[in-house]
DNA sequence: TTAAAAAGTTAATCTAGTTTAACATTATTT
DNA sequence: AAATAATGTTAAACTAGATTAACTTTTTAA
């Protein structure tokens, strides 16, 4: 039973295995109520408005989650690629529409929570709610970090920690969304890029 | 028994008591397990390099979080007056040295949560799990917006949205602090400020 | 295999916000 | 009440990064 889910599921298993241990009565109660979807590159997870159902796990693939704003300028705020995150927590917290949009920028699979049965879940599995704290905790703790490290450091060295700090995910990407990330210019990406060349 | 830390914390029980319902027990439980202190205005919570030990709720007073770079500025990330908390998270959960400081801006007294007695605490009272990973999400979500806010609005409309947003706290705290929350400097606010006069 | 679209580069001009420095005002301490 | 420290203001000169626009390279699709 569930024994297809739980194939393709099974990065998630082995993510989850690092916080917490299911027991085989646990793990199959979670298969009923993780789904599972693909979605080609350039399908959209989540809009701007609407409201936030999932808490979605990246099994395979890539995706961004951006804000438009009233400019129609583009801000991202995360890429998600394998065993990492992606939700706009504010929106599935409190079921408000979202600010954000999620969109696949490659054929991906997702892992899903949906909003209606995570509660569940965390009754049934009290682990669960400890490995989502655990977590949320992280996420939080990257959020805060980025906020002043944006504050601190200049778009170059913004730039550098990037490279340094996600290696993996700037091959993904195309160099205009880096920028985006950064908070600057795809413009001023390509003049810091070349002033690094020269430095070396 | 423990009827003097009751009063003292009774703001903290309020507050969980908006999240879930503990039992008599559980409250007791808790009560042994909490600490209170006072602080004076100054005095440091955490400094920088430390590790961080507790995660702290503002009971009364005023605290702030910031970070220094190597250039000796000093950067903003949070104010967290009555109600709220105050910790690095990143170097509470991993227990490794923190970024930030965090120093009292009035005498301020807190409910502090030691890391070596959270751990019991959420074995023993589950809901407090659950209460946490709730405080957590919320403050994540605010988070992920603040940086989308530092990359999308101009420095006048993140004073006029921290205005809006945080009344109390700019009442209560110079305004030099207020800028560097922004990210920005004091001349520059001063000027923002003006600007703003001038325009009603 | 070629056209079209998407992504990246370059350089000139511009601007939001910084720096510096001098001064004004408000709190705090004696 | 005076002295000192802390906070806030103003204005001129400066700079990191944005904007605009023309161009090149790479990728995708017909």
């Amino acid at each position: 039973m569930h024994q297809m889910i739980e194939n393709k599921i099974q990065p998630l298993l082995n993510y989850i295995s690092q916080y917490v241990e299911l027991t085989d009565t646990e793990k199959q109660l979670l298969l009923s109520k993780v789904l599972y979807r693909k979605y080609l590159k350039g399908q959209y997870v989540l809009q701007q408005g609407d409201i936030c159902k999932y808490e979605c796990f990246v099994l395979k693939g890539c995706t961004k989650m951006f804000h438009v704003d009233e400019t129609g300028q583009e801000h991202i705020l995360l890429f998600s690629i394998e065993d990492w995150w992606t939700a706009d927590m504010g929106s599935f917290i409190t079921q408000a529409p979202s600010d954000f949009n999620v969109m696949c920028l490659e054929t991906t699979e997702l892992a899903i929570f949906h909003h209606d049965s995570i509660e569940t879940l965390y009754k049934e599995i009290p682990k669960l709610e400890r490995f989502f704290r655990q977590v949320i905790e992280k996420a939080f703790a990257a959020s805060q970090k980025r906020i002043v490290r944006n504050f601190s450091l200049s778009a170059k060295d913004r730039y550098i920690y990037f490279k340094t700090q996600y290696p993996l995910i700037e091959q993904r990407i195309p160099q205009y969304m880096v920028a985006s990330y950064l908070g600057i210019t795809k413009e001023f990406l390509s003049k810091i890029k070349k002033q690094l060349l020269l430095d070396n």
